[in-house]
DNA sequence: CGCATTAGCGCTACACCAGGT
DNA sequence: CACCTGGTGTAGCGCTAATGC
């Protein structure tokens, strides 16, 4: 149809790199208008006889076409992908997470795309500022979230807000956000409950900077389980959710004597593995000398040595709500129970 | 500027939806041509007089402008993404290489795309396919592979390559791909060599299927190495990368009796993790009686007891020039070294 | 009704041109 | 008058969806 020198220099640069076929050689090969073959390769509703239908999938197959993404986000308005953004991709609890957004991701045909703060709020700024380009469809912000309301990463999810994208986040919920509830504070207060029950009376615990709301939320929780059951919570030791973390504060702690029998509650499984390591090399033996419990139950606390207690957190099907809170207007959150699973590392004193 | 009933529908619609700013605003806001904005937002090597860039700029402040990634693909011819294929990103192995590949996209300002195979082929091959429509500049495909050159999969890279994106894989080159090298093989080898060197003489093995390629490398490294330095191996157990495989199989080996002194070498630490719990749950002391190690050294093989001897992979440096090769055409593999990390599980045998 | 035609989507990169050497 | 430099105009990119026939 179209003579040689009608190719334009960028269709010809396109062409020399790999040529992928598209809509237009489908339709030309197949003998029917661009419309036809767009409607039933990629459109809806309308309907197509038979007998084009085949031409245009022949035609497709014998080409290999697979539509571009991207020309259909741009002439769609709207691009069908929904953004991650996780503090550590490493961390086993954003991984699980992960997976639980890929799975409906993959379900709903959306493309998850993944970015990583590093803790850093301004990175964290800085990265959803960028995402916004992609006019994801939703944006699932598990990072490190503090209540402020003047930060740059606020400022930044006020601005992809205000462009339609839907946000969902952990907790915290803004004005503009859908959020997925996960009950921190009931999980650790019954935690605390349960330890008070199991006869300790002294605990220390090791909790991120005060204002991160995850932390504040498990360490309040907890105190007033506890307390409520008789124990006194003493020392609370801030770091961040790292493992170093809790092995630093833990050998800090153990620098300034911590008596048999006391209980050190970690706001995270991977702090509180980090704590035992420390514990460890100090030559303490944990649980019938001091005793050990996290939050999250990612999969290493049943490996570690004694196994760890912990409130097991059904962090895929989090991932997997909060991937449905983004795709659906009128999603509501299904309960997300917490469970406190009573493990070797906190024996109880008899 | 424009009058509103030339506003198209689509326009009307998505400015109903949100009204992101586009370039055409700033331009007009800013008293420039497209073509200016353009040049000083997005563009390239031309430059702009600097007051014609301060008045650009600011209109762009002033809209809160953010260019439209799937605009400019289309209008470029191509995509900042790379994609990245995993087997399961709660897996501690993938969850660093991801990272790796997640520091270096974010150098290069490119956004990563991430799908998961749940270890499935027929999955593998559909998401292969379905990713090509977002014609990303690099595929980093790190799922169960096996040499087969036959599969749906195998065929589905080729559509891709053929396409013009960079495909990298690990370990097994295919003739379109580039590939970063993991030296599974020398480093199973030393691992091999190292435990009949403390002694070791009767050793099983926990793998994966026969054919995927990373198994079978270091298990006849591994068998090298420890036949070479005068051990024997003995059963070869086969199942996948999982932790419950290794539990599973460690499970069923214990049935048949395993004598005290015997070491059992796991193709990876995940699978080494699940046999300790094997070990534990049947009674046996890790270390003194049976012998474990793994390959990989992800995080938690530190924090289990007895610590876990390993092979150490760089993992989220592998993740890293997995992205440069994406990026680089000229990139050429830098050495990625293992190391034999002895730790408790091998006490070695006096 | 069922197809083809075509005007966009937001952006880039070419072609072109005004004014100063 | 060639030749810069630094603007503007506009034809695409591949696709969708409203309208025409």
């Amino acid at each position: 149809m179209s003579s040689p020198e009608s190719l334009s220099r960028q269709r010809q640069a396109r062409t020399a790199r790999g040529a992928a076929a598209t809509l237009h050689d489908v339709a030309r090969e197949a003998g029917v208008s661009l419309a036809t073959a767009s409607r039933v390769l990629n459109g809806s509703e309308r309907k197509v006889a038979e007998s084009f239908r085949e031409r245009v999938e022949a035609a497709a197959k014998a080409l290999g076409y697979t539509a571009n993404v991207s020309a259909q986000a741009t002439a769609r308005g709207t691009s069908p992908v929904i953004a991650l953004l996780v503090a550590d991709i490493a961390d086993p609890y954003f991984g699980l997470l992960a997976s639980g957004v890929a799975r409906g991701a993959d379900e709903h045909g959306l493309v998850v795309t993944i970015a990583i703060t590093e803790r850093d709020p301004d990175r964290e700024a800085r990265i959803i500022r960028a995402l916004r380009g992609q006019r994801p469809q939703g944006l699932i912000l598990s990072a490190s979230r503090t209540d402020d309301t003047e930060s740059d990463t606020a400022r930044e999810l006020a601005d992809f807000a205000a462009l339609g994208g839907r946000i969902v986040t952990f907790g915290a919920g803004g004005a503009e956000n859908t959020h997925v509830e996960i009950d921190n504070r009931s999980g650790a207060e019954e935690l605390g409950r349960r330890m008070a029950g199991l006869g300790y009376r002294s605990a220390i615990a090791i909790g991120a900077a005060s204002g991160v709301r995850t932390s504040d939320d498990r360490l309040a929780g907890f105190r007033a389980g506890f307390e409520g059951g008789g124990g006194a919570l003493g020392r609370v030791l801030r770091g961040d959710f790292r493992r170093e973390s809790g092995a630093e504060l833990m050998t800090q702690a153990l620098a300034e004597d911590i008596e048999p029998g006391t209980l050190v509650f970690c706001i995270s499984d991977v702090v509180a593995i980090g704590a035992m390591s420390a514990l460890r090399a100090a030559g303490r033996e944990i649980g019938t000398d001091i005793a050990v419990c996290g939050f999250d139950d990612v999969p290493s606390s049943i490996d570690v040595t004694p196994a760890l207690t912990t409130v097991r957190i059904p962090l895929a099907e989090v991932g997997y709500q909060a991937f449905r809170a983004t795709v659906d207007a009128d999603w509501v959150q299904p309960p997300l129970p917490l469970e406190v699973i009573v493990r070797a590392s906190t024996p109880g004193l008899s």
